[in-house]
DNA sequence: TCCATGCGCGGCC
DNA sequence: GGCCGCGCAGTGG
């Protein structure tokens, strides 16, 4: 069974605090999902996720940003070499978290390479989403998020 | 360059 | 509910 989401800060974790890994962001329970962006289950929402600039249809703004959705990467490339799925259940989590407003725990990658490489950006919420062609023509989500209240 | 590993899900009992 | 196996992934050794 999927455990169950943990919505909101763990533990005494706050905006600003630096991790070394996505394995120490696991361990601590703040981003379970070692390899995954998006830590989430269908029914529940998601609890968290990573921005990497892996994906080509991410959009970063000031106040808000765009998170492109799970799947249809070439793993080489990272091009999007198929249409996402909208029965994935990472983007279908994220669907479920615009409807419920739950907070959404985000990390940022902002040393690849260093030892510090990951950023707590604090609580967002998904305020929409939309599905259609990115900018490779294939159909993905792309998921807009602001602060959290 | 290669591939392990953990997660959620679905099928089955 | 519990067990098992599958597929996949915003890593990383």
């Amino acid at each position: 069974m999927a455990a169950s989401p943990v919505f909101g800060h763990v533990g005494t974790a706050q905006p600003g605090d630096l991790f070394a890994s996505r394995l120490e962001l696991s361990l601590r329970g703040q981003h379970r999902p070692r390899r995954a962006g998006v830590g989430a289950t269908a029914a529940l929402g998601a609890e968290s996720i990573v921005l990497a600039e892996q994906y080509e249809d991410d959009a970063y703004h000031d106040d808000h940003f765009w998170y492109a959705g799970s799947g249809g990467r070439d793993p080489k490339t990272g091009r999007q070499v198929t249409d996402q799925a909208p029965n994935d259940y990472r983007n279908q989590g994220l669907m479920r978290s615009e409807r419920t407003g739950q907070p959404v725990r985000v990390f940022r990658r902002i040393a690849p390479g260093g030892d510090r490489q990951f950023r707590y950006e604090g609580l967002w919420q998904v305020v929409a989403h939309t599905y259609g062609p990115g900018k490779s023509g294939f159909q993905v989500f792309r998921f807009k998020l602001k602060p959290w209240q």
